[in-house]
DNA sequence: TTAATATGCAACCAGGAGGTTGTACATGAG
DNA sequence: CTCATGTACAACCTCCTGGTTGCATATTAA
């Protein structure tokens, strides 16, 4: 085996990346909105706004932090933004929740031999 | 297919449980925890300490905050404090984003069914 | 016993987050 | 044209967060 390079989610710079992207998902109002994004596909703030508890500058506010975070993105379409989601950065917090769980195995595994030898 | 059962993470209970990990691990100093404890085991707050770039008061809020969240727990051992990870909520958290992704690639699909016929 | 090590607890502080209200502007409907 | 709709911008407020310092306490080492 190679010498364990930190697989790529691990790097500090790695982790400087996905941090803020964990951070916008983790309002729930925010991750609200995500979820609905997701199942919903493109939408307006207005109907956004129809289902959240929160005014509507707070949801155009929440949506400028998932912006900021890469995790959504706006069109303007008549005199309506519509929002959705880019993909990326969603899969990178994955990967990155992914890299966690593996490391943790690992960490185990190499326990575990260390222990039976 | 059965009629679309919110696929258990999309849950407002289950966004409402799973956003405060998400927070928890939104932040680059903690992130930088979990990461070094799931590849390096359970540790003291003074070996966690060195290599983070705070003081040992910071390290021990930070962890706490992991606590809260459930993401990570401790036990005394002697005069130190080990700490180690709880694999349930970021699990919990790895399915909230295939979910959301496993949406996603639903509501597409379901658009361009939709726009062909 | 004495000193060094590893934590815990509390007070304090600056800045940012989440929310609201109020106002102004652009655009589609009648 | 006129009005309702959909947003944008800005000011303001409260509370939480991330960090620090200072001091007390428990354990291990010599």
């Amino acid at each position: 085996m190679s010498a364990r390079r930190p697989s790529r989610g691990a790097t500090k710079r790695g982790l400087q990346r996905t941090a803020p992207i964990f951070a916008a998902l983790g309002d729930e109002t925010r991750l609200r909105l995500v979820a609905r994004l997701s199942s919903g596909g493109p939408m307006s703030i207005a109907r956004l706004t129809a289902g959240a508890s929160v005014t509507r500058q707070a949801v155009t506010k929440h949506l400028h932090v998932l912006a900021d975070a890469g995790v959504a993105c706006s069109s303007r379409i008549g005199r309506e933004s519509v929002w959705e989601l880019e993909r990326q950065p969603i899969e990178a917090a994955r990967h990155c929740l992914e890299g966690i769980s593996a490391r943790w195995d690992a960490a185990l595994d190499r326990l575990k031999k260390f222990v039976e030898r």
